[in-house]
DNA sequence: ATACTTGTGTGTCCGTCGGACACTGGGTGT
DNA sequence: ACACCCAGTGTCCGACGGACACACAAGTAT
């Protein structure tokens, strides 16, 4: 079944020293050469015969080596996510982790553009991806949140990532800086009042998205649930 | 142009009343019969093919009123979000109001689950969709956030309804509920302990995909900002 | 009534996509 | 010397979005 191969893959074993390995094409070379294509044209520009252009083969030789593209794009993923921080010298406590996570995490993510798009969709997580989620549950460990409170934070938390990341790439919600709608609000200000003034009132500021608002919105509802923890453990 | 015409169609007068209009086929219909398909079977079974057969037409016949598939799916969406509603009448303030609005817009994005993969992606933005974000934007209106905090935070809480929803029908970070992850999940648990702990405690729980943990961390976030606005006015 | 125009739907074609399948040619183990 | 194995090739398929020329009806001008 391709979802099984597809999982062996990601999770099983990746040693095989048993043959000696003459190969031209391996998988990490085809995750390579996938990546530069995502990195300079986007992920809509990875397909196979691009990829296999780049490496000077034919792409049924990739099939060689992944069974579909959902798996190249599977292996695509864990490549480029790379290993997950180890988080536990970052001195301060749960909150200035989870902010070192959340950077590296973006640094990661605006690196490789395309992460967001080939995020989407029914797939299966591999290892990396899962470690950096472990490595930042990790983090919120004896802050009083239980288990699902973790995940569920941690769950929030890359959701900003990927929020604000394929804004900038994408445009998915192009409030700001994407000039046609900021022409389009201006002609129908009578339509959009509170969006116009609201736009208005930015104007010429430096745009993030709302990465480091969100990012302290979230930390912020984070610490006012702990201390209402701390607090009814207290009482 | 491409682009133009789209911004057209979906931004322009819709009114041209001078044609008789003895259409059998048109925008409308053809925005219908393609959102059915992409609630019955998702927004890959989405093509001009499909949609056009269950209209008893051809493909082309399509393009006579959409300028392109793109143009297709922000008709799609336009129709399918609705109007945006009017919140002044819910009592008690910006917080019960933006609640409100999350779960309209919940209710919305569950009942088409196909929108998350279809607002991906470069596109268009349609009268409607902003319609949805000024009426956000409005609430927050002499809570002391300027402007560009009330777009983020608008941006923060309309990221998180499309986060959970997308992780409902497709599954982007399946953590829990997808039982092929949970069991490697449980057979790698020495590499991810803090993870299997925090699933372990969660076992049978109903999971929402950390809906209103989300909801409820991001408007305590946005409230602790506003107090911290208020006493340093204050002060 | 007839010819012209306008607009709606059709038929055919193209390039690209992911992928199935049969093949080939250069190693390696016996 | 031999057969086997397997990485890479070549060819083919159906589905996709879309360009383009055409058919054909209805309305208008003459």
């Amino acid at each position: 079944m391709a979802s099984e191969d597809r999982a062996d893959l990601l999770w099983g074993s990746r040693e095989k020293p048993a043959r000696p390995a003459r190969l031209a094409l391996t998988v990490d070379r085809i995750a390579a050469a996938a990546i530069e294509v995502a990195d300079a044209e986007g992920m809509a520009s990875v397909s196979m015969q691009q990829v296999a252009g780049r490496l000077d083969v034919t792409k049924m030789a990739l099939y060689r080596h992944v069974a579909s593209k959902a798996e190249l794009v599977a292996v695509m993923i864990e490549s480029a996510v790379g290993e997950p921080p180890d988080l536990r010298a970052v001195p301060g406590g749960w909150r200035p982790r989870l902010v070192r996570w959340a950077d590296l995490m973006r640094e990661t993510w605006q690196r490789h553009p395309w992460l967001p798009a080939a995020t989407t969709g029914e797939r299966v997580t591999g290892p990396r991806e899962v470690g950096w989620t472990e490595s930042a549950v990790a983090v919120l460990e004896g802050t009083g949140l239980d288990g699902g409170e973790r995940m569920d934070a941690v769950f929030l938390l890359s959701g900003h990532i990927r929020n604000t990341q394929s804004v900038a790439t994408a445009g998915t919600q192009p409030w700001t800086a994407q000039k046609q709608l900021r022409t389009i609000l201006h002609e129908h200000r009578d339509r959009f009042p509170a969006l116009h003034e609201a736009a208005q009132s930015t104007n010429g500021a430096p745009r993030d998205n709302g990465w480091e608002f969100g990012l302290n919105r979230i930390l912020d509802g984070l610490e006012v649930l702990m201390r209402a923890r701390d607090s009814g453990a207290a009482r």
